[in-house]
DNA sequence: TCTGGGGTCCTAGGACCC
DNA sequence: TCTGGGGTCCTAGGACCC
């Protein structure tokens, strides 16, 4: 048996738990830079908002005081979420955190117990200890697991948990289960097979794999497998390093000058790097994109990516850096509009195995002596106190008027020491 | 005016190998 | 006239997830 706990709301529910004058209200958490929606209570749904939206075409519902919005606090959310992860961690022998709200649990070795009631039990600690609702049901795949912690949400009787496990039963939650809901069935399928009349999980829970595996590949049958109650799809406690590393950003406002970009786009690969160091990893090659405004259809776009190669894999943020810098000029042009930036560190192997070269002309015991230092430096001061001078001085161009103060962790201001590095 | 960010896996086709 | 067979690796693109 496997267990999804999924967190309801998740990030609404955060913000409530330090504002409780605003449960049972319409609250909604907006993007970065407070673009649209992207966590709604349940009041926020029932006034239409829907996810994604962007907040301008509900902002006079904020006015008029209908609904409240914050700003993303993810140092906040990472904060909750590690809270709740440990409340779960207790309560079975394995744990995959498949997401910052979402946490599968490996119940091998619990038969004897009343899944039902431990699943209700469960979802009541995890509120009581960290103020956070929890959905969780429990049920013989993953794929069926997510199926009846949704029936959580829908049926308030079932108190936070559901034990899915009956064929009878299973079959019966499917009739009224539509396709699109189902873990692995996305827009793109979900519109497909509806062409082909198949609206509800039922619908493809009938079909042959034959079938399947012609319209979905490999990944479709799984899927289908699961729903049949046979486990498909891997359980993976362990946290794998990332194969990929990216970080981005829109800006408030488009970019014209290369000064301003650059030093947005060196504070990201600054920021990527760091993430690859914290897990003892290098990189083979790191991908600059810069993407105008699409949504200004009468302005020149330009939408565009390059990558740079580095034939010894490095996590050296001075190394990096530099390539990535001038990757970035050599595509930037005058006149553009830059909405958007960012920079993905891809080729990702273990530290301990790079392969080494006659003819390397860097210093890559100087390099790591610095980078080390540097990351403990940073890490003691919780922000970041020591960096490129390239990058940026004053943080992200972004807009965050709706945040929410630093409850549980300390705000992290940027706060910047031009080195001569 | 205003529209997010960060990931994974699978597949087909090309390059290259013997 | 007639031009092999089998394999790996890499990459781009498409699908998915939260």
């Amino acid at each position: 048996m496997f267990a999804l706990a999924d967190c309801n709301n998740f990030f609404v529910s955060c913000e409530r738990v330090f504002r409780p004058d605003l449960e049972g209200k319409a609250v909604v958490v907006l993007s970065n830079n407070d673009g649209c929606a992207i966590s709604r209570s349940n009041e926020a749904k029932r006034l239409g908002i829907t996810m994604g939206e962007p907040f301008y075409q509900f902002a006079e519902m904020e006015r008029a005081g209908r609904v409240t919005v914050f700003s993303s606090n993810f140092a906040l959310y990472g904060d909750m979420s590690r809270r709740v992860q440990s409340v779960l961690r207790s309560a079975a022998p394995e744990i995959e955190v498949y997401s910052i709200d979402e946490s599968f649990l490996n119940l091998n070795g619990m038969e004897a117990v009343d899944f039902d009631g431990w699943a209700k039990e469960l979802s009541k600690e995890c509120r009581r200890q960290t103020g956070i609702p929890v959905s969780v049901g429990v049920a013989p795949t993953k794929t069926l697991a997510k199926i009846a912690s949704k029936l959580c949400k829908s049926y308030p009787k079932l108190r936070g948990g559901c034990y899915l496990y009956r064929t009878e039963d299973i079959e019966k939650v499917l009739r009224n289960f539509p396709i699109e809901d189902i873990w692995g069935i996305g827009r793109r399928y979900s519109k497909r097979l509806k062409t082909y009349g198949l609206h509800t999980a039922y619908d493809f829970y009938c079909q042959s794999e034959e079938w399947v595996r012609r319209e979905m590949g490999i990944t479709g049958v799984n899927t289908l497998r699961e729903l049949h109650g046979k486990a498909s799809i891997d359980f993976a406690p362990s946290e794998e390093p990332k194969k990929q590393i990216c970080v981005s950003r829109s800006f408030a406002k488009e970019i014209f000058d290369i000064q301003g970009l650059s030093e947005q786009v060196s504070m990201y690969s600054s920021m990527a790097c760091e993430k690859l160091r914290r897990q003892h990893s290098v990189c083979h090659s790191a991908t600059v994109f810069i993407f105008t405004n699409r949504h200004k259809e009468n302005l020149p776009q330009q939408f565009e990516a390059r990558e740079v190669k580095f034939p010894i894999a490095t996590d050296s943020t001075i190394e990096i850096n530099r390539e990535v810098l001038d990757t970035l000029r050599s595509m930037f042009r005058n006149g553009m509009g830059y909405k958007k930036a960012g920079v993905v560190l891809s080729g990702i192997g273990r530290r301990d195995e790079v392969q080494q070269s006659l003819f390397d002309k860097v210093d890559r015991s100087k390099h790591n002596a610095l980078m080390q230092t540097i990351d403990r430096l940073n890490q003691r001061a919780h922000t970041t106190v020591v960096g490129m001078a390239s990058r940026s001085m004053t943080g992200f161009v972004m807009n965050r008027n709706h945040l929410s103060p630093a409850y549980t962790t300390s705000w992290n201001d940027i706060l910047l020491v031009k080195t001569d590095i």
